[in-house]
DNA sequence: GTGCAATATTGCAGAGGGTGCATCATTGTC
DNA sequence: GACAATGATGCACCCTCTGCAATATTGCAC
């Protein structure tokens, strides 16, 4: 009761606002994955979760974003302090294959389904990969301002924003590489193998 | 009169239909770049223009396609050729900088002074980035091919696709290092910088 | 140069995305 | 239970973009 409420705060009204948000991108998927980016509106998305077309603008700037699920994005904390205190092996592509790792398996937030069901809707529905990119480019302040972190206790060979993009490509990249072997296996199992065929391009 | 029609007409048809297009991307760039981008109506540029709005549209897909001058992607046919023939040099990382400094170069197709209009405004209206990105995809198949073709005569050390994927944030980097740098000198001298810093990221 | 076919431009009507604002309902606090 | 925040909603509205039908322009053959 008198409890002052943590940041991360569960009062009744954050937790209707996560299951709103949820409930939003759970149409918003259904929908689009059944018949379409193009033939799905904002007002059957509210509809079938239960809102008003105004508050789904409440929740996400633009339709393409709910479909995304883009909205939230936070980096595990402790993959985060462990890079930006130059671990966790010393080696920065070492490191930063883990960043990447971290970042897709948090990618749609929640579960493993969901952020597999996203990448197929990335597949099918081309026109959002720029809505992606431009979604990374809205946060890539954050990554950059991790290897500026980083760089405190181990120099970078590059500068921040060249290695913010490095964790992009890879991650794009192990998406592409895992839809194109079928959907195989787990999307982050791809990013060893991409690392190594970036390097081998521009060391060739 | 009797000859007939080249591949790269030039009838008046041909000669009014891209200076048309000119006309809408320069008048779609001064006033972005006066007003911002979301003050600037697709009717203003049409009435730029000097065409009707339902004309803007049998022309650019979107407003801001013909803000970037987005329409036409070439790349040089004896860059092209070299490229796909296994050179110019032979070394892959140095033969892929060649094409990134080319397409840099091509990239919005007229003049140098335009190509570096549109990377001043994609850094006033990141929005666009996304729209960037979009436009790259759809000509990556382009790109695609070209490493395709180099892979029958020297064996590549990745997929086409992750090739490819280089070539655009190789583009990426050097124009953001160009914007970062106070926009010094010519975008592509920016290439080989980056590219050094990326393969140093991933090979630290 | 006249006539015909191909191609472009245009206007119009309309669907859909997205926003500002005022109002009403719910939640947290004391 | 009263009061303040905060969120949901309805409404009016602007803008982007499309399909369609009508009209104008151009290329070409004669």
């Amino acid at each position: 009761m008198t409890a002052p409420p943590a940041p991360g705060d569960v009062g009744l009204r954050e937790r209707k606002k996560r299951a709103r948000a949820d409930a939003i991108v759970d149409a918003a998927q259904r929908l689009v994955l059944a018949r379409g980016l193009d033939a799905v509106t904002v007002e059957e998305i509210a509809e079938a979760a239960q809102i008003s077309p105004r508050t789904f603008f409440n929740y996400f700037e633009t339709k393409d974003d709910a479909v995304l699920g883009q909205g939230s994005f936070e980096l595990d904390a402790e993959v985060r302090e462990a890079f930006a205190a130059g671990g966790p092996t010393g080696r920065l592509s070492a490191d930063v294959e883990v960043l990447v790792r971290s970042m897709l398996g948090a990618f749609a937030g929640t579960g493993h389904h969901q952020a597999e069901q996203v990448l197929e809707i990335l597949q099918l529905e081309p026109r959002l990969l720029g809505r992606h990119f431009a979604w990374f480019e809205r946060h890539k302040s954050q990554v950059v301002a991790l290897f500026d972190r980083r760089h405190t206790s181990a120099p970078l060979p590059a500068d921040a924003e060249v290695c913010a993009m490095v964790v992009f490509v890879l991650a794009r990249a192990a998406m592409d590489d895992w839809g194109r072997t079928g959907h195989t296996g787990d999307v982050v199992d791809h990013v060893p193998h991409v690392t190594r065929q970036l390097a081998a391009i521009l060391t060739a």
